[in-house]
RNA sequence: GGGGUGGUAGUUAAGUCGGUUAUAACGCCGGCCUGUCACGUCGGAGGUCGCGGGUUCGAGUCCCGUCCGCCCCGCCA
């Protein structure tokens, strides 16, 4: 990167060209006096009208609150909005003119919520509090949609029904947060059916005004009919999160963690911490690195999980542990991976695959029937890693439609056609007729460049073929290929006429890769799953390889030295320990893996042979795992367990297309916060404590530039 | 590190081949309105076209650089 020094200052903020500030911010900070003087509320002269004291209270008129205005008649000088810039609202309240709370409606508090008024409450004294999620003037009638976490309650002022309240709701505008009193009426012919609280209204005989509101740059009440831009919905998160939408997303989550503490501890696990701070690990996902004060030149990294230390809880004999715990790793970004993630942490002793499954289908079950009311038949199906490669070519296989590959390679082979003769590995896939109507010339050119693409996997082409009518093999090689190789292809893919087939020829690996990109590609194209389909496919993938090849032909851990090799297979571990297969398994949802463990060794020889294979000497072993080791010399019972992806869950659970939708201050792809403006560069007596210097940043220019937030 | 895509009013977007005063909707401000519920209606204000540089008589538009958002590969369970 070239731009590290700009960079650096980019990071303090993100548009350095603009301002960081809204207009209206800046009004503020110039012109906030003046205007906070003219929108000073005016004290509280008399107690609320309390709900149950209402019918005598009219007379005395209504507690109006805080109002914009004082008296609202303009009296006051009002600073005309000159600049183009200024906005008409001004910041709240001034110091020192906050009315009593000892008035307030917060002191009679909340009757009920916005969401819970039906027609059995008509007659009833309320007390609501919220947010104006919309006001619509009629003049001599004032609907005000107040809204709460729980929902929505149309809200009426009057000059009938209040005149104080009603000419004070007439300054109300949108994200006011006000408190009302009123009483429960029916709404009869106008009722409003796509309400849950359409039955009933409030007619407000008292307003309070807690806090005014600037214009929002987020609209909350347009919610999903407006699709404002990521940046400002993370600048603004705050108001980004009043979205109903949102706010159901998280209300969700809420319950998804608490079903989940519930489940787990009904099934005898221990909710137990482990630290965040912890000794670097070298190897697999990189490491969030804090220095150490206390011990100059050191550093803790940030956990990427708690494996190590939910394996010394089954030494130490809690026998059953899980965690709702914060992950951190140091990787680009994604869609559906954030820097800092919630993780279900599990681990149980005595464990064999078949009883973590167990107690991970029993809180499925019960997250689904809790919290989405599904119920989701179990056991869930399994499979092998071998055979999902084999059917999906893919090791979270999407199993919400079919499209499997076929194996070919022994019905291509003497066939004629050196394309398929030559290649190590055929697979087809037949896309049935009743879905290929699509599958047009062009659109198999389109599919043809999709699949030559890097990023799918890069095969050399891909061969069609359609079934005719009358079962004829229509391809463009058919010609340079036997008719019982058509034959062959044909009954092994149990193809249909008007069913169109599709090849690839290629290495192993890029066959499997390519199919799987198209196998999901095809989904979305012929449109196979209905996005509203709410269908749920969960799949365990067991048995995976025990350790992955890699280019340079050293072999690594495929899920981590600790999983232990299936007891079946110990003999392998010294013949042949490429072919190992791992007591590991993922749970896969609608082709999303959102969980994945292992049973892990317990057994020193077994480790010590799993690190030699590793390349991992004794002293390196030693050295980064020693105090695991030296744990496990003490009586450490065999043991297991997984984790689960609590925001990957959640985003599918709600429906949510990102994980920033389920996660409350996510980061930008950059891994910035853009509300905080964070990470920012350190101070340099901070950094001289921790005695660290800066190394100069790519980009920098001689000299170097000041790293110090321009704000 | 790489590929793609976007950045125009408070917001969401349009802006043709480089050419008059940069459009629209919503929002905002003021007026009217007693049954709306995305209220209606009349009027008004609102722009550093992300930022910097260049080409040109002339740049939102073309070129170079840069910042930021998003999607993807690499990376990462």
């Amino acid at each position: 990167m070239s731009e590290t020094c700009t960079n650096r200052s980019g990071m303090a903020r993100p548009d350095v060209g603009g301002s960081r500030w809204p207009p209206s911010t800046r009004a503020r900070c110039s012109r906030g006096r003046l205007r906070s003087r003219a929108f000073a509320p005016a004290p509280c002269a008399r107690p609320p009208d309390l709900p149950a004291r209402r019918g005598g209270s009219r007379r005395d008129g209504p507690h109006v609150g805080p109002t914009l205005d004082g008296a609202g008649t303009g009296r006051r000088p009002r600073p005309r909005p000159t600049a183009a810039r200024t906005r008409r609202r001004g910041p709240a309240a001034d110091a020192g003119t906050v009315p009593s709370i000892m008035t307030s409606l917060l002191v009679t508090g909340r009757t009920h919520s916005c969401g819970a008024l039906r027609a059995d409450h008509v007659g009833n004294d309320v007390v609501l509090l919220g947010w104006v999620h919309r006001r619509r003037d009629h003049g001599g009638r004032i609907f005000v949609d107040l809204r709460d976490r729980e929902g929505l309650t149309q809200v009426v002022f009057g000059p009938d029904i209040d005149a104080a309240a009603h000419e004070a709701a007439d300054k109300l505008r949108s994200e006011f947060c006000i408190g009302i009193a009123g009483k429960v009426i029916a709404r009869g012919d106008n009722a409003n059916p796509n309400l849950p609280t359409g039955a009933i209204e409030i007619e407000a005989s008292t307003l309070e005004i807690f806090s005014q509101a600037d214009t929002p740059p987020i609209s909350v009440a347009d919610d999903d009919r407006i699709d404002t831009g990521e940046n400002l919905r993370l600048r603004y998160r705050y108001l980004d999160l009043r979205r109903p939408s949102l706010q159901k997303n998280f209300i969700t989550r809420s319950k998804i963690a608490f079903v989940t503490r519930r489940t787990m501890t009904e099934q005898g696990f221990l909710e137990l911490e482990t630290p965040y701070m912890v000794k670097y690990t070298p190897g697999g996902a990189r490491n969030f690195l804090v220095p150490s004060r206390l011990n100059p030149g050191t550093f803790y990294a940030l956990a990427e999980s708690p494996q190590i230390f939910k394996q010394l809880f089954m030494v130490a004999g809690f026998d059953r542990y899980f965690q709702i715990t914060r992950c951190f790793r140091d990787e680009d970004l994604r869609n559906d991976r954030q820097p800092e993630f919630t993780q279900i942490d599990v681990e149980l002793s005595f464990a064999t695959p078949e009883r973590v499954f167990e107690v991970m289908e029993r809180l499925v079950a019960n997250l689904w029937r809790e919290v989405l009311g599904v119920e989701i038949p179990t056991p869930l199906p399994r499979l092998s890693w071998a055979e999902a490669m084999g059917r999906y070519g893919s090791d979270k296989p999407d199993r919400r439609f079919g499209l499997e590959l076929v194996e070919l390679t022994a019905q291509v082979a003497g066939s004629g056609f050196r394309v398929f003769e030559q290649a190590a590995c055929v697979k087809g896939i037949t896309v049935p007729a009743a879905h290929a109507a699509p599958l047009t010339r062009s659109q198999l050119d389109k599919l043809t460049d999709f699949v030559k693409k890097r990023e799918n996997g890069g095969a050399k082409g891909l061969a069609w073929a359609r079934i005719g009518d009358d079962g004829s093999f229509v391809a463009p090689f058919a010609k340079s290929m036997s008719e019982a190789a058509h034959k062959a292809i044909v009954a092994q893919m149990g193809a249909q006429p008007g069913d169109v087939l599709l090849f690839i020829a290629d290495t192993w690996h890029t066959v499997h890769q390519v199919l799987c990109a198209l196998r999901l590609e095809l989904r979305d194209l012929l449109q196979l799953v209905p996005a509203d389909a709410r269908r749920w496919e969960f799949l365990w993938v067991t048995d995976f390889p025990l350790f992955e090849q890699r280019d340079d032909g050293t072999l690594v851990a495929a899920h981590h030295p600790f999983t232990s090799p299936r007891t079946d297979q110990l003999e392998l571990l010294h013949s042949d320990p490429g072919k190992v297969l791992a007591q590991a398994y993922d749970l896969v949802l609608n082709g999303n893996e959102i969980g994945g463990g292992s049973i892990r060794i317990h057994r020193s020889d077994v480790q010590a042979r799993v690190f030699e294979i590793l390349g991992l000497s004794q002293a390196a072993a030693q050295q980064k795992f020693g105090f695991l080791l030296e744990a496990f010399k003490y009586g450490p019972p065999p043991h297991g367990g997984i984790a689960l992806g609590l925001d990957r869950i959640a985003m599918l659970m709600t429906g949510a297309t990102s994980l920033r939708d389920v996660i409350a201050y996510p980061k930008t792809q950059k891994g910035q916060d853009l509300m905080t403006l964070c990470p920012t560069p350190a101070d340099d007596a901070q950094l001289e404590e921790l005695f660290i210097r800066l190394r100069p940043l790519p980009g920098a220019k001689e000299g170097g530039e000041s790293t110090e937030p321009s704000a």
